[in-house]
DNA sequence: TCTGGGGTCCTAGGACCC
DNA sequence: TCTGGGGTCCTAGGACCC
């Protein structure tokens, strides 16, 4: 046994409030001030600044709820950047692979890392080196949880939000109870609000008691990811470390509309653009779908028209990512669940089955299919130079009356150099 | 007036086969 | 007419995540 003791450890680092983060990284003025992000249609508040978070603003909340405490409290409200937000994703998770390259990126502003390279007494330390790094780097503060399993790195993350340092480490301590005891239950990775209901009807209202249970009464009462959890905090690790991206298996595009549609026409542009959307995100990731969803739906908080939804599934005949077939697909399904007389308030499609594109061909593949991959390939390409939307279909529509709100836009494109923080000279 | 979007995995139950 | 048991595969729906 080498003399340095070597125990798995990973460091969950999480980006601090990461929407306003990048939204104040190019916005000086409202660093101090509280500022929220909302979601898609200016719906709801998904990113929170300390000082909106103190202003009782919850995550989640329609923005028309929050309205008056906004207002009363000129809390600076943006309207979502994905684009900007994922440029600077990107630069996070390149800092982070310094440290370690294998990393597994777990969403927008979450990346698990292997640390087991360093000793024990020492991961602590790096944690803090990390979080200086990107801080200097990319300017997006962050918060790091060092533990042996991935749960337990979530909740050390948890209490190294609340901390002044942000790194918290629980590799080493014999008995985390104390520390399990004061975590609530639905603050535990993996439960949820049903479990949650679950778990306190039976008496369990922390992580410790969690722990404490048998894995058989857990997985009886609710399945084999619920003992996981209950393992993964006993310390035992169940869940790996997934550091190569697998293929996704579906690719789903919906908005809900600005304002409601009632006619077919515009719902069908609307369904022709996702599925241009979809097909065009499949074809950069070289797949195939298998079998293309579409669904609609009325708004499910608007009583008083009655509410409507219907989804429709068709397998294709042979596994595609051609636009125009799978908008023609689309429209085909759309004729079938479209319903007169109702306020329709958000559609979607969703393309499922996918599988590499091999681009071999097969019994049916004739010249015109090889045509029709070099036209997609060069609407990509035109697009990806010009522009997105800059060759469409006619199906698309040109007026998109049913585009989403974006009221509060801050407009900041990191591909445009008029969008550079300035620096002034002293 | 105004309530996001995009994923994964698990389970139960049905269809079908031998 | 009697009518078993075990396996696989698929799907819909639910729960969870960020």
């Amino acid at each position: 046994m080498s003399s340095i003791q070597r125990t798995r450890k990973l460091a969950l680092v999480d980006c601090n409030s990461f929407y306003v983060s990048c939204e104040r990284l190019f916005n000086p003025k409202i660093r101090k001030k509280p500022v929220v992000v909302l979601s898609n249609n200016d719906g709801c508040i998904i990113s929170r600044s300390n000082e909106a978070k103190a202003l009782g603003i919850k995550m989640g909340e329609p923005y028309f709820k929050a309205k008056d405490i906004i207002v009363k409290n000129k809390v600076e409200v943006f309207s979502s950047n994905y684009s900007l937000y994922g440029d600077l994703s990107r630069r996070v998770m390149r800092t982070l692979k310094r440290f370690n390259s294998e990393i597994e990126v777990y969403s927008i502003d979450e990346a698990f890392l292997d640390l087991s390279n360093f000793p024990d007494s020492e991961v602590e330390k790096v944690g803090k080196e990390i979080r200086e790094t990107v801080l200097q780097w990319t300017g997006i503060p962050t918060s790091i949880g060092i533990a042996k399993t991935k749960t337990l790195s979530k909740i050390a993350n948890h209490i190294a939000k609340k901390k002044q340092s942000g790194v918290t480490n629980l590799v080493g301590i014999d008995n985390l109870d104390p520390i399990l005891e004061k975590i609530e239950i639905n603050d535990v990775w993996g439960v949820g609000r049903q479990l949650t209901k679950f778990y306190q009807k039976n008496g369990i209202y922390n992580a410790k008691q969690l722990k404490n249970k048998s894995n058989m009464w857990i997985k009886k009462s609710s399945n084999v990811l619920g003992s996981r959890t209950a393992m993964e905090l006993r310390g035992i690790p169940c869940i790996n470390l997934e550091t190569t991206q697998t293929k996704r298996k579906s690719c789903v595009v919906s908005r809900s509309f600005g304002k409601r549609i009632e006619k077919f026409q515009e719902l069908k542009e609307a369904v022709a653009n996702y599925c241009l959307n979809a097909s065009e995100k499949i074809r950069s990731e070289s797949l195939v779908a298998k079998a293309i969803t579409v669904f609609v739906r009325t708004s499910p908080f608007q009583r008083n028209f009655g509410y409507y939804s219907n989804a429709k599934t068709i397998d294709f005949p042979i596994a595609t990512n051609n636009s125009i077939e799978i908008v023609k697909t689309a429209v085909f399904i759309l004729e079938a669940v479209f319903k007169n007389g109702y306020q329709y308030q958000k559609a979607g499609v969703m393309l499922t089955g996918l599988r590499n594109d091999n681009g071999r061909k097969n019994l049916f593949s004739s010249e015109k299919d090889e045509k029709i991959n070099i036209l997609m390939r060069s609407i990509d390409n035109t697009n990806y130079r010009y522009g997105r939307s800059t060759l469409s279909l006619a199906s698309a529509g040109f007026q998109k009356k049913w585009n989403m709100r974006r009221q509060y836009s801050s407009k900041i494109d990191t591909a445009d150099f008029y969008c550079l923080p300035k620096i002034k000279a002293i």
